[in-house]
DNA sequence: ATTTATATCGAAAACGATTTCGAATTATGA
DNA sequence: TCATAATTCGAAATCGTTTTCGATATAAAT
């Protein structure tokens, strides 16, 4: 019950607990036979350093604070995933936080975050976050940084992304060669860039294969979900629009849309092909099975720890140091929903 | 980037740090202007106390650990989210560990949690966890233990688990009433308790419908996963053995062992029926949409919490206090794969 | 032999809060 | 008026580390 302290180790040793902190921390201005003596009692008693105590001296805590919109959502699952696996062997450990997708919320959390004095804060911004001091009171703290997916290109920091344009191009691209003319886009709301990005890609296949952008065409649900997905869809429906292919910026907004179709008889793919976005879990056991992107979440979530001690060390070494964007390159998963020609299942 | 403490404020009012930390933490031996002159000051200088400082006396962290095999589960991800949800209300903070099914991982992280001096870990057990040394390093600090799901009977502490057997029960019941007479259940190792108690279930189910019990149709994959049920389900097929239902402990070892029906040209319902566990994401959108046991994650994770508070008051009011173990109910999810009437879609 | 350099240790001051205990002042009672 | 009680405050100790700055003692250099 009593805890080992650096006292109780150095009454033991009869030596101060002075000498004894240095023998454990790498002073060399320690005995070699003292310090062996220390580090042996140290370990057979299992001694380890009071972190509260530590950080009143060093300001550090070997901790992260992580914010994401939701935390039953594969990707930022496999964000965290990602986050903890690099945390751990690194011997640090991790908050989780999620904003709801609110930004009162957001500015809560950081607040919460900044009293715990973490190391480091990971966020990736809720959807209606239009405000940035929040943020900015991170960057005037000494925890450092980390933006990921849905970042903010006014603040400065290292930013973890996917090729959020280029993939919705590649999306887009794959309907039209597959024969699709008129193009649904299911969107995100104006704010997070990645909904914006995803739509200018879009937009520019379009251009760039001589198929005229249609407005009509470009619906956009309050959340994206499968319940919104599925209304906005009967909406469209209702319009009498002729429409061969959709490309929804989120697999579970498609989902909601397809269900939607099925009620009005519109076969998948041969009527019309879909694709979505983000290779949810399950989406390869749909029938059929969704053509999607897929972005590598785990992958995401480890650079966003090792950019952290990266900027860390040469914080530390005082080196200079400059932001780093990492662009990851997403896969284009090619499955029933846009295509006749029959898969061998996986 | 000056940090406020105690002093600072102190040095403006021109007191005493003792009499400013006394104004804020409700001690009565403080003039009631005083009082309002600090709160006042504290407010707009929005000082918080800092956490570690505050710990080495309180010996209170206001943060939780929790650990759970997977974090990109379903089930998991609904308790975290539970328990954040709980723990924010109070001003708590959260760790989240996963252990990877590992019982020497699980055995680091405690340590790991206890270094943090966390007020409080929630639990569930990895499956290959045979020995409780390191659990009983819990109950010997001043921490307070929170089993859920995959539980130990050994360990004394509050407990927040589903009824496993009666689910399962219900789940194999559900499919003798839809005409099964030769079930098969997809079970898990030998030592999580729950699947032990859902096995038990099953062969329950058997007996009471006089349905003879026969350890040819109990399938035991190495993991839960789609694979390795496509695989034992693919293995069983070969011996040639008849049956007509499936009753698999988890959702997705389901689904694998499906699809090799599937593969098989056997159709579901129609020669078999078959319900699962867990009521995973999307498994409504299957075809055929998922039978399934659904379990309320998020409320069981609030449970974990509230019981936890519990304990910390009764502790703090040196009140007598007797663990508790909540059993959640279950909800049997009638779906498309175990019934022959078309449902509605919902 | 005396000075200088090197090796080895520890006292004490942080870090920022909480809490005990006693001091000073004012109010109350006999 | 004097003794006692209530009110209001603060000095100092404490929690467990880290780190600075000397203080010794010993070895090397002159």
């Amino acid at each position: 019950m009593s805890n080992i302290t650096l006292k109780v180790l150095a009454e033991k040793l009869n030596i101060s607990k002075t000498t004894v902190s240095k023998a454990l921390n790498g002073y060399t201005d320690i005995n070699i036979n003292t310090k062996k003596k220390v580090i042996e009692l140290a370990k057979s008693l299992n001694f380890k350093p009071n972190t509260q105590a530590a950080f009143l001296r060093t300001r550090t805590t070997k901790v992260i604070g992580v914010i994401i919109p939701h935390i039953n959502h594969p990707f930022f699952s496999n964000i965290v995933k990602g986050i903890l696996d690099s945390a751990e062997k690194k011997d640090y450990m991790v908050m989780v936080l999620k904003s709801n997708e609110s930004y009162i919320h957001e500015k809560k959390l950081i607040d919460k975050l900044l009293r715990q004095n973490v190391d480091g804060i990971f966020i990736s911004l809720a959807q209606n976050t239009y405000e940035l001091d929040h943020i900015k009171k991170i960057k005037n703290s000494k925890t450092i940084l980390i933006q990921f997916d849905k970042i903010s290109k006014l603040i400065d920091s290292s930013k973890v992304v996917i090729k959020d344009r280029e993939s919705a191009y590649k999306a887009t691209e794959h309907l039209i060669k597959n024969g699709c003319k008129n193009i649904v886009h299911i969107r995100g709301q104006l704010l997070p860039q990645i909904s914006v990005d995803r739509f200018l890609g879009y937009k520019q296949a379009l251009e760039d294969y001589g198929i005229p952008f249609d407005s009509n065409k470009v619906l956009m649900p309050n959340y994206l979900t499968d319940k919104e997905g599925f209304e906005v869809m009967n909406e469209f429906i209702s319009k009498k629009i002729k429409f061969d292919g959709i490309f929804s910026m989120a697999d579970i907004a498609l989902i909601g849309a397809m269900e939607s179709l099925k009620n009005h008889n519109i076969n998948v793919p041969d009527d019309v092909k879909t694709i979505g976005f983000g290779n949810w879990l399950l989406t390869d056991k749909l029938s059929p099975s969704l053509s999607t992107i897929s972005q590598p979440g785990v992958l995401m979530g480890k650079k966003c720890f090792s950019l952290f001690l990266k900027e860390l060390e040469s914080k530390n070494k005082k080196i200079e140091f400059e932001f780093e964007k990492i662009i990851f390159n997403t896969k284009l998963i090619e499955r029933e929903s846009s295509t006749t020609i029959q898969n061998n299942p996986s």
